[in-house]
RNA sequence: GUGGGCGUAGUGUAGAGGUUAACACGCUAGGUUGUGGCCCUGGAGGCGAGGGUUCAAUUCCCUCCGCUCACCCCA
């Protein structure tokens, strides 16, 4: 019997590394250059916590939570995203309390129940941003262009953003009801599957991947037209903010995108997406929005927030693709070649250069020749030769590989071998 | 949940109803003294599972399983 990893899993294996590095070290250095502090909440939380947050009639809640009851008898819930806890986590913390507004960002894994496909996997990882406590447009903007700089940090070009406003709950029933009113009349126009969509949720009615329905949805009633007053105002001071932007980000520039939704319950006002310009069926890398109703939704204070959430996965199939050079990791300083009885000696080496912080790999016990076929897989920089001759004479041999092969010889002395392969340097 | 495509060494591919299933990369052992890469030679390793048709199935058929792509939905 052989084991499998579950369906929609991966292992990421070392060759894989440096782009997962590359992703974490960008998204780690973008948020923080623009003031959010990491935080981490647990992989599990109690059930409600999502059905509350994320809505219960959402596709999320409905059919794809990894829920299970746990030995004390409670409902736990392998997280499907991440806001709903960061939003617990302010709440239960007393970050109300702390300047507002508190930003914060997380990495992590989210898990879905899900068929798996292109860009989709049941255990994927985000990077998410979260700004708590502010109302201001100028949040908005700021979480926008934090998107924007880590995307182009990590390398990837041709990307769009796109961006709508849903404008608040009390506004979007008149606006929802028109809309519906608009399909409903056109409702013999479209396809089945958007016909029962309709009843379900006209929003998503907007987004249809259908070519006949896109056409109607491009002229259906628009979202925007339907804010007034301050949520009116809200936008009109994002979109300057944003045109602002475009005078520093030569290449930055947004299309309001009136069939732009969201499949979550806690959105209001500005949502946006990125996506490469060529994107296919799951191509979204990074979508947010602001959800002013959810703090209050799950039990905190009412308190505006606005945050985006990013695919680890997708990024990286994305930087494969642009062909983003993500470096690759350095070998070791030094690989130990031992010859004859010199292995307790390659091995007092080993240790002895480690504690000079030397990165050193004892090569496994087999022929020189193929001891030297290791180091040089390895991509070691040097290979130090011990054998009885070295052991005796207190001298070793080290070869510089990064350096065409050159051979000196250097005292039998940890100190003096770090020496050397410090002062030699690597490529 | 629905629909399409595909399952041959670790990876990528070739193959044919009939002897020992091929090639490349990778792995491994060597190429006369204790020196890597390039080159050369050898070795290990495979037809997803079950059933059916047939004298004979890895090849044809069915079922299952798995992978994959798309829809739904989403990051």
């Amino acid at each position: 019997m052989n084991f499998k990893r579950p369906r929609g899993t991966a292992d990421i294996l070392p060759e894989d590394q440096p782009y997962w590095a590359h992703v974490y070290a960008t998204a780690n250095k973008v948020a923080t250059q623009f003031g959010y502090r990491r935080i981490d909440t647990p992989t599990f939380e109690y059930t409600n916590l999502f059905q509350r947050g994320v809505g219960d009639e959402t596709d999320i809640v409905q059919k794809e939570m990894y829920s299970f009851e746990d030995h004390g008898g409670d409902n736990i819930t392998l997280r499907p995203e991440g806001t709903a806890s960061v939003c617990r986590a302010y709440i239960e913390n007393g970050l109300d309390n702390e300047p507002q507004p508190v930003r914060m960002f997380y990495m992590a894994p989210m898990f879905r129940y899900e068929r798996p496909q292109a860009g989709r996997v049941r255990q994927h990882h985000q990077f998410g941003c979260e700004a708590i406590g502010d109302p201001n447009p100028q949040v908005d903007a700021e979480v926008i262009e934090l998107g924007w700089k880590y995307i182009s940090d990590l390398g990837i070009k041709n990307v769009t953003l796109r961006l709508n406003s849903l404008g608040d709950p009390e506004g979007r029933f008149d606006y929802i009801s028109d809309l519906d009113k608009y399909f409903t009349e056109h409702a013999n126009e479209l396809p089945k599957l958007d016909r029962d969509r309709l009843k379900r949720a006209p929003l998503r009615v907007l987004d249809s991947k259908a070519i006949e329905t896109r056409a109607l949805a491009e002229a259906a009633p628009k979202s925007v037209d339907y804010i007034g007053g301050e949520t009116k105002e809200h936008w009109d001071i994002l979109l300057s903010l944003l045109d602002n932007l475009k005078s520093v980000y030569q290449d930055f520039d947004y299309n309001i995108d009136h069939r732009l939704v969201r499949g979550l319950d806690y959105y209001n006002r500005t949502v946006f997406e990125y996506e490469p310009v060529d994107a296919g069926g799951q191509g979204t890398l990074l979508a947010g929005g602001r959800y002013d109703p959810l703090i209050g939704i799950i039990g905190g204070q009412e308190t505006p927030a606005i945050g985006f959430g990013s695919g680890i996965e997708r990024m990286i199939l994305e930087i494969k693709k642009q062909e983003v050079l993500v470096g690759t990791p350095a070998g070791p300083d030094v690989v130990i070649v031992a010859l004859g009885g010199a292995g307790a000696a390659a091995a007092n080496l080993a240790t002895s250069l480690r504690a000079a912080n030397v990165a050193t790999v004892l090569a496994p016990s087999r022929s020189m020749k193929a001891q030297m076929r290791y180091a040089n897989k390895q991509n070691a920089s040097n290979v130090v030769i011990l054998g009885d001759r070295e052991v005796e004479s207190g001298v070793a041999s080290v070869k510089s590989l990064s350096q065409g092969g050159e051979q000196t010889e250097v005292a039998l002395d940890a100190n003096a071998i770090a020496a050397h392969v410090r002062s030699v340097g690597d490529r």
